[in-house]
DNA sequence: TTTAAAATCACCCCAAAGGGTAATTCAACT
DNA sequence: AGTTGAATTACCCTTTGGGGTGATTTTAAA
C-alpha cells in the first residue's frame, strides 16, 4: 500500500466528487471527502492523510485556516488550498499557514496534479533538515562578550545533555571548575540555565 | 526599496510581457525579462531577484531545469515553474528541483499571484526552520508509552528554555502538577532531567 | 452509566544547578 | 619582568529540579 490518500474537505459536493475524481484520474487514493470542520478534524486523527485538500470558506466559515493550523500544530502532512476566494486579504491569512500550495478556482487538471506532486515531494523533502550541529564561530558572531574554546566543549556537552557531574568526569576537571565554567558562559549568553542555554544556542545557530 | 524583484525566463516574448504587466499589476518589480538560460544565469549574477519566474522550455531546450539546479546551489532565491508542458515527464523531472510552485498554463492571474505571494513567504519561513519544530507525532512514533498533549505542550516550553515556575505560571497550573507532568514525561522517554530530555527529542525528530 | 485515562494538586526529601567571591596556576604577549 | 586572560579549584549559600506516593477532578471512551 503505497498509495498517496489524500483528503478533501469542501463543503460543496459537486465539487468535491469533480476534485475527487481528479485525483484517481491520477493514481491517488481519496482517503475521505468531508463538509465540515468537525469530521475534517474527526478524519484527520482517525485515519491520517497523506496531504489534504483544504477549501478554505466551509458553510460561510473560513474554518479551512483552522483546519490549516491544527494541521501545522499536530500533524506532519503537507495541505493545499483550493478556493474561488482570491482577494488579498484571504491570501494573506492563508500564507500565515505555510500551505504548500495555493490554488484558486477555476483550475485545470494539469494544475492541480502538478500542484500536489510537488507539495508531496517538497514536503518530504523537508522533513529530511537535520539539526545542525554548534559552532563556535556562529556563536560568537553574535556576541559582544566571546565565549573561549574551553568553554565552547562544555556548552556542546550541556547541549548533548549531560550532568555537570558527568562533564567533570569526561574532562578530567573539578565539578567547582565544571560551574565556574558554565556560569560565565552564562554570564555572556545572558541565560541563567541549562535549557534556556540550549534554546539561546539553538538560536544563535539560526539567525543569519 | 522593500520592492520584491522577479526575474522573468521565458523565451516567448508576448507572454513574457503579459507576465510582466500581471506582475506589476500585483505590486511586484519586473528586476529583468531574458529569453535564455546564459541571459538568466548572467542576470542572477549581477541583478539577483527575489524569485525567479522559470519557463522550463527555452528555445526547444529543458533549460529551465537547468537554470533552477543552479539557483539551488547558488542562490538561496525561490523559483517557480510557468509552462505550457504538463505531461507527467516534464513533472517528475522539475520537482526534483523543489520549486517553490509550477503553474501550467493557461493560468489564471488570482493563481499566479497567490503561488507568488506564497512562494515568497514559505521562502522566508523556510530560512528560519533549519531547526525543526517538535512534533508530538514524531515524538510518540517511537515510543513505547505515548506522551500526551497536554505533556508535548510542557515539553515545547522545557525545549524554549522555560523554568517549571514560568511554566506554571504560563499554563495557570499549579507547580506541582508542572513538575508531576515532566516526571511522567521523563519516564516515557527514558531520561533524566531537562538537559537530556531536550537532547532525546532533538533525536527523536532527526531519525525519521 | 460505568470505567479508564489524563490532568490536576499536595507534601516530602534530596540531589543538582545557579550565583558569588577569592585564589592559584599557566601560557602568551609587551 | 610584568601584565593579561583563560583555566583551574575551593567554599559558601540559595534556588531549582528530580523522584516518589497518593488523592481528587475532568474528560473520553466503552
Amino acid at each position: 500500500m503505497n498509495d498517496i490518500k489524500i483528503l478533501i474537505v469542501e463543503d460543496e459536493p459537486i465539487i468535491a466528487e469533480d476534485i475527487a475524481a481528479l485525483i484517481e484520474r491520477n493514481d491517488f487514493v481519496v482517503s475521505a471527502i468531508v463538509y465540515t470542520k468537525e469530521n475534517a478534524l474527526h478524519e484527520l486523527q482517525t485515519n491520517l492523510p497523506d496531504l489534504v485538500l483544504l477549501d478554505i470558506n466551509l458553510n460561510g466559515e473560513m474554518d479551512g485556516l483552522l483546519i490549516a493550523e491544527k494541521i501545522n500544530k499536530q500533524f506532519n502532512i503537507p495541505f493545499v488550498f483550493i478556493t474561488s476566494y482570491s482577494d488579498k486579504s484571504t491570501l494573506e491569512k492563508a500564507k500565515y499557514t505555510e500551505p504548500s500550495g495555493y490554488i484558486v478556482k477555476p483550475f485545470n487538471e494539469a494544475g492541480l496534479y502538478s500542484t500536489l506532486e510537488i507539495a508531496l515531494y517538497n514536503h518530504a523533502q523537508k522533513n529530511k533538515l537535520k539539526f545542525p550541529p554548534l559552532s563556535l564561530q556562529k556563536i560568537n558572531k553574535n556576541l559582544q562578550d566571546l565565549v573561549s574554546e574551553r568553554e565552547f566543549t562544555l556548552l556542546e556537552l550541556i547541549y548533548e545533555g549531560k550532568t555537570n557531574k558527568q562533564i567533570a568526569e569526561m574532562l578530567f576537571i573539578s565539578l567547582n571548575t565544571v560551574k565556574k565554567h558554565i556560569n560565565n558562559t552564562y554570564l555572556k549568553l545572558e541565560v541563567s540555565s541549562r535549557a534556556s542555554a540550549i534554546a539561546c544556542l539553538r538560536r544563535l545557530m539560526t539567525d543569519l
